[in-house]
DNA sequence: GTGTATATCTCGGGG
DNA sequence: CCCCGAGGTATACAC
């Protein structure tokens, strides 16, 4: 990785043209060959950048930064107040624990947690416009389509209202209802659901995970 | 700007847990306070970080990061390799060109480019859900409203409809019909938009700014 | 490759 | 402060 702290100025043109003044930045080059402009300020977002891959052209005034798809990175710099290098190797990369993947991984797990009776038919149930995150019959024997979301927001309601559209037109399955399950769903999330007859209900993660962690010990 | 670069471990716990096993990375601290801890790869997303405000705490073993929302980071660091400091000073920050505010005055000049005899009510017309791009009326007198992407995409499409549904309840508006105006509209969005009985139109970004900058002349 | 959904999305604007 | 919408969104995953 190569850091270079700079004066410069910068011109994007690409999906948009954008342009920075002349001030002093941080230049991350990476190994994979894209480039960042940092700031000393404003979270991790750069002020510009370029994804890999990229071709790196160097002259007098600067670089010149072109990707394939015909964006360009023009950075001049002005004066170079340092240039370093160094190698960090391949990362292990992360590992994440309490996304919607987890929710949903846990949810198919224990379905009975979603209502007395609650049984899966299957995961990401596929639909023609994308797969619904589980399909369930409730004690009843009427199917449920259940979205799952981290953060329970009007999108969501919508998606799940789509695939609802969707279902109902299959005879076999006819008639589907919706259950939209989040660790928190927002009012006007919930004012959407009414209208659209779709039920909601909070769950909490930690609690889902203690739930998993003791059933073994049932048996 | 602080630049560390060291063999570390990271611990996330926050809006969700996450673990970074040992290995070389930068870590890079802004004077604002907020902390990303980078690998050689992956576009300009950092694997961690941590938003200002950031209270820092360090000891003989690392640093802990806290912000007032409860997240926390905890950096273990192994071995430092280089620790760099720069002083960088405020951005002028960045010029931007192209974006959808953009279009929408475009489009607010010269509304009779969506057709013949189309008249601006107003800009950014407030729904209880959020406002509309642009009100309309086209040359018979009939509410038209607009929703603007730069690429029309599905979400957009029930954006618009969303609004419909609420223009349409209010009796001095009724009837209101959709038109949905990108640069690019894909097949999908198409498609849902004349189920949902709304107009499509694309138009050109260069274009438009071709008209804006003739029509003085005509004066 | 396109299409779809997710993200510790980030960021900015308005109430 | 939260809510909402845009983003050069980026990223992963399925078809």
């Amino acid at each position: 990785m190569r850091l270079v702290v700079a004066r410069c100025t910068v011109d994007y043109d690409g999906r948009l043209t954008a342009h920075l003044p002349e001030a002093t930045r941080l230049i991350m080059v990476k190994a994979d060959g894209c480039v960042a402009i940092h700031a000393d300020g404003g979270a991790y977002k750069p002020l510009n950048w370029m994804n890999a891959p990229n071709r790196l052209a160097i002259d007098d005034e600067g670089w010149t930064v072109t990707s394939p798809k015909g964006e360009t990175l023009r950075i001049t710099l002005h004066e170079v107040l340092s240039d370093t290098d160094h190698e960090l190797g391949i990362d292990p990369g992360l590992q994440k624990d309490g996304v919607e993947a987890h929710l949903q991984e846990l949810l198919a797990a224990a379905p009975e947690t979603l209502g007395e009776g609650m049984r899966l038919v299957r995961r990401e149930y596929p639909t023609d416009i994308g797969p619904v995150d589980l399909l369930c019959k409730d004690e009843d024997g009427a199917t449920i389509a259940v979205e799952i979301k981290r953060r329970g927001d009007i999108d969501g309601v919508e998606q799940l209202a789509r695939y609802l559209e969707f279902l109902n037109r299959d005879p076999l399955l006819r008639p589907v209802r919706g259950m939209f399950v989040a660790q928190e769903i927002k009012p006007q999330a919930k004012v959407l659901a009414l209208t659209r007859e779709i039920d909601c209900q909070v769950v909490d993660y930690d609690d889902l995970r203690g739930i998993e962690s003791k059933e073994p010990r049932l048996f």
